[in-house]
DNA sequence: CACTTGACCTGTCCGC
DNA sequence: TGCGGACAGGTCAAGT
């Protein structure tokens, strides 16, 4: 779910809350979700301070002083939220859940509230100069992976339901060879997504639906299910179309509505559809101003068809069938 | 190489 | 109310 849009806009929240700070501890539950030597951990992140936070495709990068990075997928259903002050803040979670009736308390409110808890919570116990700071703690907490804790004590939690997304620590010069990295495409909201590169990076695809072309992070990098149903009803071409049966005109559409879904939702903080949120681990606005994707059922903002929910590319795929005419041969 | 499908996980929702 | 199964969808590995 953290496609291009969520994953900038975590960016830039860490970009102004984790500049500057120094690493004091790194605590994880799992080798899945923090794949890292406790030996390179503790020479390489503890002590180093947070230098840059930068994006690529979904990947978050993390640079640290020390010329290694932190570099993070949160697949579906990881967030990275920072808490500079979680005392004060479980408390004033506790104050409000009191003053509420159950009804109001939505599950990402008490899913916040514990973990500020666990955050405090005599669990984190190996600190700075520990030799098992970086091994697996005890976290009473089901989905924090991975808690960084600061010289302030203010933390940024990884959290990740299901175990897909990933935080490794690797030197900063090789995060580009990394081999996802390596056959990445263009970033769409730069100056090299032209209509050629685009044009050309899909073609390759001749034989599949464009859906699947473009949900093809080599073709190009950050489209994710959401903004692919967004852009393809925005260009009005049916995701099942096949490649070869658009013509670059067509194409060049697509790529217009392609940049602009991506620079909305980054306008509206992104999409919350489950369970983004951003650093402040708030959530984004963009689904408020989808035009199709959850959409089901609901009237075409173009035509006032009812909009259908599919299967394409194995994905659930939202289209109004009026204004997305299906035209394979 | 091009393309499709299933696996990886866990939580939620829906029908019985 | 409990319970099994479908579903969510980013990426990789294994299949055709």
């Amino acid at each position: 779910m953290p496609e291009l849009p969520e994953v900038e806009t975590v960016r830039k929240g860490l970009e102004s809350l984790i500049v500057g700070k120094t690493i004091k501890s790194v605590v994880h539950d799992n080798e899945r979700s923090f794949p890292n030597d406790p030996a390179i951990v503790s020479q390489f992140a503890i002590n180093s301070d947070v230098s840059l936070v930068k994006r690529r495709a979904k990947v978050l990068l993390i640079e640290l002083s020390t010329e290694y990075t932190l570099m993070t997928h949160l697949k579906m259903t990881g967030q990275l939220v920072f808490v500079a002050d979680a005392t004060k803040q479980a408390q004033n979670l506790k104050h409000e859940i009191r003053n509420k009736s159950k009804k109001e308390i939505d599950a990402d409110f008490e899913f916040r509230a514990s973990n500020l808890e666990f955050a405090e919570s005599d669990s984190i116990r190996f600190g700075a100069g520990h030799p098992n700071h970086s091994l697996v703690g005890n976290l009473p907490d089901k989905s924090t992976r991975v808690t960084i804790i600061f010289e302030d004590d203010s933390k940024l939690f990884f959290n990740d339901q299901r175990k897909f997304g990933w935080m490794k620590l690797l030197p900063t010069a090789l995060v580009a060879q990394e081999p996802f990295m390596v056959k990445l495409g263009p970033e769409p909201l730069e100056l090299e997504f032209t209509d050629q590169v685009f044009i050309s990076r899909v073609r390759r695809r001749a034989n599949t639906s464009i859906k699947a072309a473009i949900l093809d992070q080599t073709v190009l990098a950050g489209v994710g299910n959401i903004y692919a149903d967004e852009s393809l009803w925005g260009a009005k071409i049916h995701p099942a179309t096949l490649v070869r049966n658009l013509s670059d005109k067509q194409l060049s559409v697509l790529r217009r509505e392609i940049i602009y879904v991506l620079r909305l939702s980054i306008e509206k903080g992104g999409s919350t559809d489950r369970n983004y949120v951003n650093a402040e681990g708030k959530r984004g606005s963009y689904i408020d101003f989808a035009r199709v994707f959850r959409q089901e059922n609901k009237p075409c903002p173009r035509c006032q068809t009812i909009i259908i929910k599919t299967r394409v590319a194995g994905r659930g795929t939202h289209i109004c069938l009026i204004c997305q005419k299906h035209k394979n041969k």
